[in-house]
DNA sequence: TCCTAATTGATAATCATTATCGATAATATA
DNA sequence: TATATTATCGATAATGATTATCAATTAGGA
């Protein structure tokens, strides 16, 4: 049976009003500086919990730390390969036709995301 | 100036032999055990730094460890959830339209994963 | 109110990956 | 070919995000 408790209205409440994209230690700050008494580890096993149930949006993105997204509606995203910066990217009208699925294999989850870099970073050089 | 190491050359060897887009865990045992006196960190460093010229792929998975895969040309990859096995989507005839990049942004590189059951999963319990 | 088990907080453990640095060796140059 | 330069290597420590552990707490039902 699933508990409401306060730390995992807090959680959600914090990761909605987080716009970009926040990672799990992000969450953690903003809602343990509201909260002072919450555990990391709490946070940490809110967000993934709840990501499991679809309460919330796990962020698709290799070699990145964990993020999470209170939009859970169907999206991609982007990153800036330099600032590591989050942005959404809205799904197009029209069908998809990505790819061939190999033979007895069952698709449940696609995830698709970008890279390149945010207008912020794009009159800059890689060294600075 | 990039030079022509023995080390270099096994490991792009034997990842070339190994088919299923084996962890950097998995590539350093196989070359440990053809070359018992290689180091892990050499072989992390060299996967690593290939995949960044480009002469290997680093497979976009996430949350999951670092995979490698000999193939450089485009095709996606799909995930057992259940075993972790990996195998190529290839890349369907036709135009993919997949989404509105944000105004500003620019795109570099884009990756799809998939997850699902393989075949051998399929008609297996979760709890087994 | 009382019971029971889900949940929490604190902290240790895990584990993949990276950093460090002296030693080695590939390549340029004389 | 001999020597110099410096990229690369091997060994290992450090890092850092995430998870496991477990006693204490508490939500929700009886």
């Amino acid at each position: 049976m699933q508990r409401n408790t306060a730390q995992k209205r807090r959680v959600l409440d914090i990761l909605t009003q987080m716009a970009n994209h926040p990672s799990a230690e992000a969450v953690y700050a903003a809602v343990h500086g509201a909260y002072p008494s919450i555990s990391k580890a709490t946070v940490y096993r809110i967000l993934k919990d709840e990501s499991v149930c679809g309460n919330l949006l796990a962020v698709d993105i290799p070699r990145d730390v964990n993020r999470y997204d209170h939009r859970t509606d169907p999206h991609w995203h982007i990153r800036c390969r330099r600032c590591g910066k989050v942005a959404d990217v809205e799904i197009g009208a029209g069908s998809i036709n990505v790819g061939t699925i190999p033979d007895g294999w069952s698709v449940e989850r696609m995830g698709i995301s970008f890279e390149g870099l945010c207008r912020e970073c794009a009159g800059l050089t890689d060294g600075e």
